[in-house]
DNA sequence: GGAGCCCGGTGACACGTGTCAACGGTCACG
DNA sequence: CGTGACCGTTGACACGTGTCACCGGGCTCC
């Protein structure tokens, strides 16, 4: 806290900067400060055309832009909404966040990132609390890194959570929900008589593969199959014919292998090839993504396709709706969304 | 103008959470509010360590945090960083945004993404000026989006541009210079007669590609090779046989093909197989990324590796320095890190 | 004709912070 | 003993905004 405040004031001498202010164009307007505000706030009625019109033209001539320290320190509140991002490689975030801050910016507001690090949930949940308590956003987007108890906290700070909060069972989503169920139906419906999960290795958490495994362990319970394999699959062919190869040996049967992502589809796919079993007869491969690469590469993978603005449009639509922007017609047909792309994996 | 702001004042009627402020601070430890500012702010010689000791009490057993807007107010700038992110899909943006995130963090201060978006590049000027002048961050990191020009408006304006400024040739920063230059070479040592270059094909504009296919021409002038052809490539099996066909149809000897990123690659190396054309043979194929699925197929891609932290390396080390935080070595040498990964496709 | 109301507009305050100039006290020095 | 320096601390101001309460004037209505 001490160092950090430290450095933070050993800053380079920016020079101080003019800057127009709403008193500038009170004066250019020939009005009161109070009436610029005023004007700028909506409040266009209570006033007459000429005067408005006078501010406006100020407004433009100067190029007037209010502060937001200014607005924030008077509302309590900035025009900034904090983006927690969990420390996943799952779903293609870029898009995701890129999405969001599109509308976000169509409103008004402006995203500050905040990346799930290491050093356990408690650090992070400091990090972020200390963070909307000294930015006071207007909101928070949750893209999965937080739990519901963490969720109530920040609320209780004063920050609302922007993001729609997991109503399904195990606070899977529904987008997560639909995915994997789209996989294990799908798997189970072509005929493999036991299934199994394959995470992505990785250094980083995974709490969507985490929710997406359980959902296919209820499939297959529904279904009476066996309690599906859960493997660790690194993105090295290597690495990726070893843990495949285990998973294998133990099974005399076909195993279905629904798999976190296109990527480690890819990755079970030609090592399973590699181990000499036959795919789609001995292993069968779902992905989830179907953007693209599943699709070029021969065996074509079979998928989940995975459209990322139907699965932030409940989010996006959660956004508009906080803090008021146009209307969008809620795209919560996930069933339909998140159809199967069969290839040749399966 | 009068929309957006009309937007903003009609938030939901947030309750106004009381909020710790410094005062509340001194009053419970019995100093003046200007000493804990001070003390806050790293004069800590000019107290009495008893002074030091009962401020730094009172604010964890408060919990204080400083209001940014307070802050920003007063010192006219806020600390805030903006990080401009081009519209691309060549690499993997997560990653750097990600990075970039964590050292902002490390020394106090938040990343703002500001995405480029269609409307040309005069809308997202003036869209990113209008964020700068409303802001006042402590800087502006560019990941490529911004011409020289822009880069040059926007530190007038006041807003210190922190990432390091490319001062190669065409404007082609260290990294994309030495990955293009490192494809080329390689295609040309394996003897392929000539070269072409082969885009992705999205929605999006892709800079970077541009820069590298500048690059490629460069070495192949240089050699003596004929001007390669540039091609665009979607991701999508069919599309891209008919993109790969068009160029060697008009060939009649082979062509080794640098592509923009390793799915481009592994879409120009099926669809040639495909067209039973001979990989290596008559196409060879050099990608860049080197992180996963062009090791995973079968033939194996031959890549560029492209450590993300690496190319980031020298902002970061911009971004502490003006900043203030520790100095890390720099990593400089692009040609070691940026090195050629043989597979069986050239 | 006076009370009340709507209209167009404004003065003053509060938000929380960093920092300049100044304060009283002590101590060394001439 | 007078004077200046230094130490630890503080009061007061400025930053730019939103908004409450208020004002004068013209109008309507009993």
């Amino acid at each position: 806290m001490s160092m950090e405040s430290e450095r933070l004031t050993v800053l380079p001498p920016t020079p101080r900067r003019p800057g127009v202010t709403s008193a500038d164009v009170a004066r250019l307007a020939g009005v009161s400060r109070s009436t610029v505000s005023h004007i700028l706030n909506g409040q266009v009625t209570r006033f007459s055309e000429e005067t408005v019109e006078r501010v406006r033209e100020a407004v433009a001539q100067l190029a007037y832009v209010p502060s937001a320290a200014g607005r924030s320190l008077v509302l309590g509140r900035s025009d900034l909404v904090v983006l927690a991002v969990p420390n996943t490689t799952l779903t293609n975030v870029q898009d995701i966040i890129e999405a969001i801050a599109a509308d976000l910016d169509d409103v008004g507001y402006s995203a500050v990132v905040h990346f799930d690090r290491g050093g356990g949930p408690a650090g992070n949940l400091s990090r972020l609390r200390h963070l909307v308590e000294t930015l006071r956003p207007a909101g928070l987007v949750d893209l999965g890194s937080l739990s519901p108890a963490d969720l109530d906290a920040l609320e209780e700070q004063g920050c609302p959570v922007l993001s729609p909060r997991p109503r399904n069972v195990h606070g899977v989503d529904e987008g997560n929900f639909a995915i994997a169920r789209a996989q294990a139906e799908h798997l189970i419906e072509r005929g493999f008589p036991e299934l199994a999960y394959a995470y992505l290795d990785d250094r980083r958490d995974d709490p969507f593969g985490r929710m997406r495994a359980t959902v296919v362990a209820d499939v297959c319970a529904e279904a009476g199959l066996p309690e599906p394999a859960r493997i660790s699959v690194p993105l090295r062919a290597a690495d990726a014919q070893t843990a495949v190869c285990d998973l294998l040996r133990t099974r005399g049967r076909p195993v279905g292998i629904a798999c976190s992502n296109d990527e480690v589809a890819v990755a079970v796919t030609f090592a399973a090839l590699a181990l000499r079993a036959a795919v789609p007869g001995d292993v069968g491969v779902v992905g989830v993504g179907g953007g693209s690469v599943g699709q070029l590469v021969e065996p074509r993978l079979s998928t989940v396709t995975f459209d990322v603005r139907t699965s932030v449009s409940s989010i996006r639509q959660a956004i508009r709706q906080a803090l008021g922007g146009s209307q969008e017609p809620a795209v919560n047909d996930f069933d339909d969304t998140f159809s199967v792309l069969q290839g040749a994996t399966t």
